[in-house]
DNA sequence: CATGAATGAGAGTTCATTCAT
DNA sequence: GATGAATGAACTCTCATTCAT
């Protein structure tokens, strides 16, 4: 495969990303890409045999181009700190009108369960619990939270998470909930609001 | 509507209940629940014009149905002990094989937004807030549980099992994770384990 | 299935006969004979999910109509009289050009190797050379033929009608051609022309 | 037209025949051509611009490369032996298993007709008709075979080695079948087994 | 009410053929 | 000459929906 297919791939992708965003993983149909990328049929097909090949493509896509938090942190950074960008930012996804894949994401993964190595969303977990995790451990050393198992704290947070995305694309929540939810987890670490 | 249309109604509920526990909402086809009702296209069509009516109906028939957890409150329990049992329902629920609906109460959530009568999940979550919230109160109270702010323990509550249902059916959880988490919640409102 | 359903599905066959007819067996795509029967695209496979399927019944309907030339046998036939008019009416089957099935036939088996059950062509076949075998043994008793191994020569027989059918299809055979193996055969088995 | 371009249509010829073998004529698509081939679908179009025109070059590849079996025939052989000969050879041919293109032939004829150059099965019928029709009047004239009508007698046989052919593409035939019909053949020409 | 045959829109998929490089 | 990406026509197949009986 040239250069010019990679591009042409990205191109798809890139496109296909948009069409995922705006109708879920499974009311998309092959024909939708192929008419919201403006190619042929058969042109697709060259680079996909399915919208969920397609779509694994697109969520490696996301988690390469996902921005670093990390990079957000800055030098005098405490453990509380680095957790409230964690979450902020968390929110900041969550809230997101424009390319919110999140709906997307589940309908797939109820539908496909992805090899090992196109778990993204597994990787993301479980890369988000092991820093959560530490940065608990280092919080309790240094006196910031009080915490007795910090895994299953780590654990509590990412499933509350998890909960608050769902709850927003169902019943919905409110931005102030997700607010009062950060608030709640620092207290229950400890943190002195 | 006739005794004996209201007892096919309720049959053709009955089955498709079924049918949208095994396949998700989004994949049933009308096909489907003809198929599995063993009746005729047209005589589906008397009575659902779509599957998004149908499960509505599906969702009001599963929440009379649902078994009352309160009626299994001994009459010496204490809030801790009702709020073990209300975590411990929804892991049964959770984690059953059969009949979980789940899987399709998100896929419809996602596609249909009901209208407030029709609401049915909404109105559970709103109870189960209150229920909660009274709960820790109480707790409080009786000077088992600590917490500043129970209604927010009540939405924590509420998103965690709602993020460990999703992820259920997309990453997996087990069994002692959700204990653990059990756990963690009770030792947050300052239950000695 | 009902009555009408019946009716209807003979009418796909007997169009479609005359489809397969005209342009073989590999040649014809399900919408070909929706177009000929004048049905709709889903009309067709309510009764039909292949060619093939279809090809078969087609093929069984054909041995059910197929004429009975023992019919045409006149009390006072003697063998060679017999194997001349079955030689005939093969000659006439061979060179029809209406409803002319061998081509498909030949194109249908070369791809699908039909269940015992479906096998049209085996049963045709066998049944032929059980009766010409017989025909022979009873000439050679009545002293119209001579011959060592009338079984042999009934795979002759039709061996050699097998061949002219396929040049037929390919390099061509007059009817004269045909005529002149009638011949052979007959002063093979001994007969006086 | 170069030296290099006549050796890659070679090239292109014999990985043909070898795709028509396993696949027949009509469900050979060019893209099946340009895979086994390992060049680009332009690069095929190059030469070939249809799998008719290619058949074609494999077929006149095939009569040029085709043994001839006269050179296996011994100084002091007489016209049955040198007759067996020729029935034994087809024989080998009809039962190999590899590069046996007999099937793509029939498909190809029932689509094609070729003109009189391009007929090489016409060229090849005439000229075995020639053949075996001269070698039953040198065995009649030399007091082997018994045959009022060599020239129907060569007839005979190549309708029957057509029919033992097609049979063995559609019914079925046994190598022991085939030698009962090779000893009938001498039998009919009066020679004694 | 109930049936199930019939329709036709629409999605999926493959490949012959072209053409810019 | 050679490549292979791109196109678009053609076919397969499925279902939501209707309607005569």
């Amino acid at each position: 495969m040239g250069d010019k297919s990679i591009q042409k791939k990205q191109y798809i992708i890139d496109v296909a990303a948009k069409v995922f965003a705006e109708m879920g993983y499974k009311n998309v149909t092959m024909k939708d890409v192929v008419e919201a990328c403006e190619i042929s049929r058969g042109g697709l097909y060259l680079y996909y045999e399915s919208t969920a090949q397609l779509f694994i493509d697109v969520m490696k896509s996301q988690a390469e181009a996902g921005g670093d938090f990390t990079s957000l942190i800055s030098d005098d950074a405490t453990a509380a700190d680095i957790l409230l960008l964690f979450l902020q930012e968390e929110k900041k996804e969550l809230f997101k009108k424009k390319n919110n894949l999140n709906r997307a994401y589940y309908e797939f993964y109820f539908d496909e369960k992805p090899s090992k190595a196109d778990n993204v969303l597994k990787k993301k977990f479980d890369s988000n619990i092991k820093m959560i995790g530490k940065l608990i451990e280092i919080g309790v050393e240094s006196g910031e939270f009080t915490c007795e198992n910090p895994l299953s704290a780590a654990f509590n947070i990412m499933y509350l998470i998890e909960g608050m995305k769902t709850t927003a694309l169902t019943l919905g929540i409110s931005s102030d909930s997700y607010d009062r939810q950060i608030l709640y987890i620092l207290e229950s670490l400890g943190v002195e609001a």
